[in-house]
DNA sequence: TACCCATGTCAACAATCGTTTACATGCTCG
DNA sequence: CGAGCATGTAAACGATTGTTGACATGGGTA
């Protein structure tokens, strides 16, 4: 496939994305594919793999069903290619070596509950979303213990303790707690934590997760 | 020439669950439907509503496909089924009046991480996962607002707090934690989390759980 | 211009899903 | 015993799914 060409399309952003139908003016593969995974995305998080159809998926990005196999082989293909857009997303985060935990939860909260991006915390749910396939629940599986790690990472660093077993379990029932949150949050809609604001969230959860993760207690 | 308890024959190469015990030895229907509603609710906790199909519950069950649909109407009706089942034996154990915060939390890692039957932390991931029937997911919805309110006033009781918002937003987030928790642990398998062993996972749990509905602190 | 390949469209495929229908079998009771 | 209902079985149906191949079209290039 070619791909030499325009890179520097949307990818930058400034785009402040006004993004509803991304106007793909004339025919764009790579613009093609970004809405595919977009629209993939948002489906594959709120309604699971298994319930989201390619048809509805095509729809939504206003492109040709057949334009999946093309670009993406198959709907595996296209799920594995949300969640390493996902993992890429959330890399650069995670990798930024925090200066204190109170760094690292702040930042975690901006990802949950703050929600810069309406999009963020959907991005969260494909790690709990199963595809069935086994190569893709790899890298799923994959993802979210390399995000364990540099949970951990950051918050014995900032107290000089070094990645032990208990911390690691630590952090992963704080990523528990977090997809939990995300889950009934926007999948099940439970009330009244989904329509809770920002900031009556922020102070319990600061609180709990200063437990989980600060070493100095 | 009875077929006694037929195993689940090869209809995919993951593992099935053949159900051992409740041997079906004559003709009952309220055997079989019993059965039925076990293997369905494993197949629906770990694998999702839409994944699970009703061939592989009958054949788990050791049944015919058809009597699926005669004595629960539908597939979404033995979902419903499955759901009212989980309902009536959470909430006698919720109902009773705790005479302390800890026991309280005491019951609540008993149904999560020291699992005296294999199935109980999987009744709590049928709370998260959606059918698509609107009706059935009312249910969900109402059954996981139910759930919080009785946890709330758990807590509330020990202190004699009434049961305000902010509480109920915070025995929201504790179970949102703890199903995140079987999520990752018996879904997505996660590592070192998946097989952590009860110790390891009570006490870090226990003094989260208290930070979130203890307000005595 | 005329070609050519990338891109997009359309229709149909085979497989699988939930469901239904017709039939077989066993238990209960007159 | 044997009629009758409850229970279980087998096969097929229609709908939907992911996927594919043949065909149309646009835009850049020789």
């Amino acid at each position: 496939m070619g791909k030499e060409v325009q890179e520097s399309k949307a990818l930058d952003g400034g785009a402040t994305f006004a993004d509803d139908e991304l106007v793909r003016s004339g025919r764009d593969a790579d613009v093609t594919r970004r809405a595919l995974v977009r629209a993939a995305r948002r489906r594959f998080a709120t309604e699971g793999y298994r319930a989201t159809t390619v048809r509805h998926i095509a729809a939504d990005a206003g492109v040709n069903v057949a334009l999946i196999n093309r670009y993406f082989g198959s709907k595996e293909g296209l799920f594995e290619a949300c969640m390493n857009r996902t993992v890429d997303e959330l890399d650069p985060q995670t990798r930024a070596r925090a200066s204190s935990v109170d760094e690292v939860i702040a930042r975690l909260l901006t990802h949950v509950v703050e929600a810069p991006n309406a999009d963020d915390p959907l991005q969260l749910l494909l790690l709990l979303r199963s595809s069935g396939d086994e190569n893709a629940d790899a890298i799923r599986r994959r993802t979210l213990e390399r995000f364990t790690e540099q949970l951990a990472a950051a918050a014995g660093w900032s107290a000089d303790v070094p990645a032990s077993q208990p911390l690691l379990l630590r952090a992963q029932m704080a990523i528990a707690l977090m997809l939990g949150l995300v889950m009934l949050r926007t999948a099940t809609e439970v009330q009244p934590l989904a329509s809770a604001s920002a900031e009556q969230l922020t102070e319990p959860l600061e609180s709990v997760l200063r437990v989980l993760l600060d070493t100095r207690n």
